[in-house]
DNA sequence: ACTTTTATATGGTGTCCACCATCTAAACCA
DNA sequence: TGGTTTAGATGGTGGACACCATATAAAAGT
């Protein structure tokens, strides 16, 4: 049964948001076609009519969850400056809000060893987004006159990723939120 | 054909030894165990008589994997103290040798996102590690009388698989080396 | 109004994978 | 030494998966 070309380009958007969840939920190559169909109530044969492979949903979600994690940094960040608004970057980042809730949640966490192995072209839209986060947290870093401010920003960034990706590893309750927690307080020393 | 005793062990943990290379390598999921069974020079056939299950080679292999990891963080602290110590750890961590050979370096970077995803006896195999790392690092600046020892351990294990991480995903080979000398030299600073 | 196009459903196909049954020859044990 | 056990090879099996052919009905186009 067609669908109008609105219709269409709903459905469409709708396979790229419900898959960029599945994905960070239970990893992008074991989310087969039919759950991610089933997921935004459709079966899997039509998928084809709006994506060419597998391949370029990875790449379209990917895209979507970077732009998603870009959005939450920028608006963590608000309308603080400085270390300040870094600062607020990172108590939001390392919570177990976070922690728990990977459909939503940074990509770079949720997939950051899949995407290392990924093709190339998924590989550049999350070093896009890398260097935007970057960016986003260097500014910030510069306007407390911090002459190492793209450093501290690297240096943020991997702690945060690092420490998010270890208290989801951490099967010991104390030690993952240990480890968000110290993570936190270390990036808030000046 | 039967083997000796002997040669079974070795048998057996050559399967290991290979497999925790491989996962490194491409992923745990994504390595089959007819391509593991092939790269210890074997046919898939006789998996069984070794192990129960791909979970139960999944589980001892991610264990040799941690132990190694332990190792490498003993040996480059070396007969260093304190800061000095951790930063030869850091020096030896985040270097393109470590980037570019995902087989025989640390697992928490090489596959992270997945041992978050993965059943209770692998993420207490590599909670365990964790827990080792952290004190392995935290003796070290205990040395140099740091009162927050565990918690900059903690901080820095984190920046260090994440930089590790984030300089894997980076397709961008001049952003994937400034993401690990900006966090040598961001744990560099007192 | 009527023809053409197309979004989705249904029902495949070929391939890969974890796991298994069986065989064989060598090691083990009495 | 002869009977028993077993490591590993060979050749399955059933299920899952990416992807495809076809049918259908509704939207788009004339």
């Amino acid at each position: 049964m067609k669908k109008s070309k609105i219709e269409t380009a709903e459905t469409r958007k709708r396979i790229i948001v419900s898959a960029a969840r599945e994905f960070r939920e239970r990893g992008i190559e074991e989310t087969s076609l039919a759950e991610l169909m089933a997921a935004a109530g459709l079966t899997d044969g039509g998928f084809y009519r709006h994506f060419d492979s597998k391949a370029q949903l990875v790449q379209e979600s990917v895209e979507l969850a970077v732009d998603e994690v870009i959005a939450t940094f920028e608006n963590a960040a608000g309308r603080s400056k400085g270390r300040r608004a870094v600062m607020a970057v990172v108590e939001e980042y390392l919570t177990p809000e976070h922690r728990d809730n990977l459909a939503t949640g940074c990509i770079l966490a949720a997939n950051g060893s899949e995407v290392a192995r990924a093709d190339a072209a998924v590989r550049e839209r999350a070093t896009a987004g890398i260097a935007r986060l970057i960016d986003i947290l260097a500014e910030r870093y510069r306007q407390s006159s911090d002459r190492l401010a793209r450093q501290e920003a690297i240096g943020a960034l991997s702690a945060m990723v690092g420490a998010l990706t270890l208290a989801r590893v951490a099967s010991d309750a104390k030690l993952s939120d240990e480890i968000m927690q110290a993570t936190r307080r270390q990036l808030g020393r000046v």
